[in-house]
DNA sequence: ACATAATCAATAGTATTACTATTAAATTTG
DNA sequence: CAAATTTAATAGTAATACTATTGATTATGT
């Protein structure tokens, strides 16, 4: 799979920056930089200024490409589920059973990587860590409405609706297969944040794949008529 | 029946505040508004400036009570899920049925309050979509462990240790309570978020109660053996 | 080749934010 | 009624997000 995805390039849609950081080496630099620096001390922590110095580029340079801080997290994270959505595609495409293409999703969505690769310039299990600590605050915002016209959430609607085509295709008559999508990610995301701080909010287990045998678990029953 | 009856003021810990503000005017004005402001315009947007400027009084007199503005939305987190409590036990008291029991939990946490209360100065119904919005942004914090010694989270897994009890009634077996009920409760403020912001991310149904009615079924599902 | 246009990053800001040190006023206590 | 304590107000600081402007670099057209 490295090979064959390692050099892919996920398409961002162009509100989501000011300038493509994929044209420069600054951009790249950019990119790289900011995923470690916003994995290590978190998004509130995380400035311009500071990925300036560590970069050893001016503030105002990083303005160039991104408008906001909020508008990086942005083309991050459209960036984590269009290479999701590569995955999924890749990993599923000679399944041909529907439940275990469901079930190879959901594993998907929940487990960590166990190899860390580097696509594009960035780290996909940090951008993963990312995703589980920052992506709730990109929608949680007055702006949501704003930021939706303009197409920031595009990617992770485009990977929710192609796993609710392999629900329908397991029962045509469930009525909720995008409810029980959006609860199966964020809650999958939340279980692995929980399991590290908030212990008494879930259920950690010994195996490794416990969350995502949860959900599949869940979804099976849910789906089933 | 139990404490709770005659304790109509919630207990939040001591550590989410720097002086009760349950024990003077500007205290009960600051929670008041706050709630009012945070609904209006949001967590990102709040200041304690703009909300000094509101009860008429300054920046710094806020900062006597709370330490700052997240300690702030800590306490009235804590608050609504110490409110949450005492309803579901007075709610579920004469219930004899477990899984009856389980779905008025269900409801309770899903839908919305009828009529707008004032409870401790506070709007129960503003409260609950302040919950919606911002409750995560208080636990998805590299702070998260601190505030967890310091106790910021304790209502809340007291309200989830207490509709464990009843999955356990229901099936002392199953494995994933925990897990199952933090699911359903971030999940149903997430679908109500959703649908007014995100509507392919849920399934948005005639029925008010579509909500509690799909995390019923999930649960009961997902719970027998 | 060379003038023109476009793009680039750097400097030096501004406005706003969260938060604090200090003091004056009010209240309580002995 | 004087001393001690609690209260809120003033006037800040330091750090933040973000911007206006300029000079340097690169690309383009004839």
């Amino acid at each position: 799979m490295n090979n064959l995805l390692a050099n892919i390039k996920i398409a961002i849609n162009e509100n989501l920056f000011v300038k493509d950081p994929n044209s420069s080496d600054l951009g790249k630099k950019i990119i790289h930089h900011s995923v470690i620096m916003i994995e290590e001390i978190g998004f509130e922590a995380f400035t311009f200024r500071k990925l300036g110095q560590k970069i050893d580029s001016p503030e105002a340079s990083i303005y160039r490409y991104f408008e906001s801080k909020n508008q990086l997290l942005a083309y991050l994270i459209s960036w984590y589920w269009g290479w999701m959505e590569y995955r999924l595609v890749f990993e599923t495409a000679n399944i041909a059973s529907a439940e275990k293409r469901l079930e190879k999703s959901i594993a998907i969505i929940s487990n960590e990587m166990k190899e860390n690769m580097i696509v594009d310039d960035i780290s996909i299990k940090k951008l993963h860590r990312i995703v589980i600590c920052e992506s709730s605050k990109s929608y949680l915002t007055k702006d949501v409405d704003k930021a939706n016209k303009e197409g920031a959430y595009l990617n992770y609607k485009q990977f929710v609706s192609r796993i609710v085509l392999i629900i329908k295709e397991i029962n045509s008559g469930y009525k909720y297969p995008n409810m029980l999508l959006s609860t199966i990610i964020e809650g999958a995301h939340l279980q692995v944040f929980f399991a590290e701080h908030l212990p008494r909010l879930t259920n950690v287990q010994k195996t490794e794949d416990y969350v995502a045998k949860f959900y599949t678990e869940l979804a099976l029953k849910a789906i089933k008529k």
